[in-house]
DNA sequence: TATGAATGAGGCTTCATTCAT
DNA sequence: TATGAATGAAGCCTCATTCAT
């Protein structure tokens, strides 16, 4: 009844960690062994290929769902917005080494790549259901698209804290043009013509 | 009258191609001097350490520029964006590889890193100045930004043509959405409050 | 019962005798390997870089401890010198690899370099000992330090069998010279003026 | 009537400087060509082979010959050694770099071996010829041996000026033991038993 | 006489992976 | 379940040497 497998969590947990840093391929398995304080011959016991390890780290992903009853004020597109990418933020920010990772892996290994799609997809339908929730009008979609682009693309490349950019001030900006165009009585979007 | 370093250029072009498709630590500098044909020791001849090459890959980046008076529909600022994504999506396309690179390598190697910052920032104030030429109203620096993230989340991400995903798609309806925003009598973006 | 360690000994053996017969830099770690009948990467598994090798060389050499009592003549310096030049002459010459070894890398390689000179110290305090036990009088130093470095000069450099020179015979008269400086009644030496 | 080969010298003198420093096999002809600020390939169109340079190196080596009148203090043994002594040290450090080099490459290059050897016997036949003429009597042969290996020992050996050991104190106790056994009535060497 | 691009062998080292225990 | 020695392929890089100009 002690915790089911420790050894084999630490050598994720490590992995992840480094993948991160450095890179998987610039990763060697048995600097993976030494992070995870296990002898090297373990790593390739749980996990007989390398790749085996990123796969699941992929599986591990938590399913981030957002409590969306604490996020929308009803009747209050921006306000809702703001909380939203509050959350979010913080969202990403606590899986931010595996989401770094992803970025990274991406192309090289297909698992990786489907998750990473699927993860966007996601956080679109989470933006929409929020948007309309908060009594949102007009192209709902469209908003949602753009925000996800942002909060995406904010959270991929400006994680280089060090780095002063455009970009890395706060949206607020942005969602306040976003709710703008959501609170008339804005058209609904097109279906695609 | 021929180009000046034939093989200088074939490596680095080889280099590119490799670094985009495979990553660059999964590629072997051998590989490189196989594709570009050259032994493999000339590879090392003009790029000591192979880190170099990435830096001369980043260096001989075009620096993009858009003929403004051939997007901006003066008056018109939905068919000015169109015009503009459509530029954008060919200039990126044309340079896809290198663009590609970049986002892998950023981590890395601190010379892609700012390269990458760099381009985005330049790509904020070209949407900035088409936007303002074709007579957008209001919080242009949000909408510009906002596109900016969309337009360069879909070349990163959206580069796997296999893929299907919700973005894929093409951008009209967001365009048309940011201009919704930009051409009744909105406010501009505020300063920082 | 057997040897604890026979790979890693194999190893840095054949370490020892290519070293000593072509030179650090001059040796390429596969023929290290192809002596030690081990596969390449074996000597990379024991020693993570070349360098170690030679560490561990210096290391492992034997702290020649000299049987005073089988040595000294009580009253006879020259005959006490004769059979401590005979003794020294076999030491060395047992780990003549080594001590050929030595000579060549001090420079490159401080702890090689300070092992060399520990040995030489230890080597005038040795003949030292001798000579007051065998009731040399008279500046027993300074014979202590001539005698030193004519043997060492002998084994360091006149090592090469083929080889004949002015130095490569015995070393009898130049004992005989020595003791009679010994006998008489020298004074001994005197403090730095 | 220029200085007959300036580059060629010039390439020498860098070769000397740097095998010295590092040893042969750790210096690389770019190396060379680069302190000696000549373009690589001329380093090539002197010498063909990097060994050349090494041989080229030995035969340029100085015939140092002593002034022996200025040395000499006749019916003075122990005064003689100590401005023998000097000179020669002085000799010694004005070509420390080639000294030192030599005693690196005796080994795998015959060439320069011998000419180590050679520069042994004219040593030792330098000092006995100082000793002659200072009228020292008994076994000049044994004391020139001696002093020989001493002074080359010192040479060779304790080059590295941050070493402090026994050895590295000046010569004059010695010097005095080997007059003193050289100034009284003793009996000249005896032939080989 | 001078140059520097070109060449490829080979050096050191890393590392995933296997396997006997 | 756990271990670490063993293996060899392959990577990056160095460098003497050649050669066309």
């Amino acid at each position: 009844m002690t915790a089911p497998e420790p050894t084999r969590e630490r050598i994720l947990a490590a992995a992840e960690e480094l993948f991160a840093e450095k890179g998987f391929d610039a990763t060697p398995t048995s600097r993976i062994a030494a992070r995870a304080e296990v002898p090297k011959g373990l790593v390739h016991y749980y996990f007989a290929r390398k790749a085996d390890l990123l796969e699941a780290l992929v599986e591990r992903l938590p399913r981030e769902r957002i409590d969306r009853a604490a996020v929308v004020v009803p009747g209050d597109v921006e306000a809702s917005l703001c909380r939203l990418v509050a959350v979010l933020d913080a969202l990403l920010d606590s899986s931010a080494v595996l989401s770094h990772l992803l970025w990274r892996e991406a192309d090289t290994h297909p698992a990786v790549r489907d998750a990473l799609h699927q993860r966007f997809d996601a956080l679109v339908a989470e933006i929409r259901a929020v948007l309309a929730e908060s009594g949102a009008t007009g192209d709902v979609d469209s908003a949602a698209m753009l925000l996800a682009s942002a909060v995406s693309y904010r959270h991929s490349v400006f994680r280089h804290a060090a780095v002063e950019s455009a970009a890395r001030t706060d949206m607020t900006p942005e969602l306040r043009f976003l709710a703008a165009g959501l609170t008339s009585s804005a058209p609904a979007r097109p279906g695609p013509a």
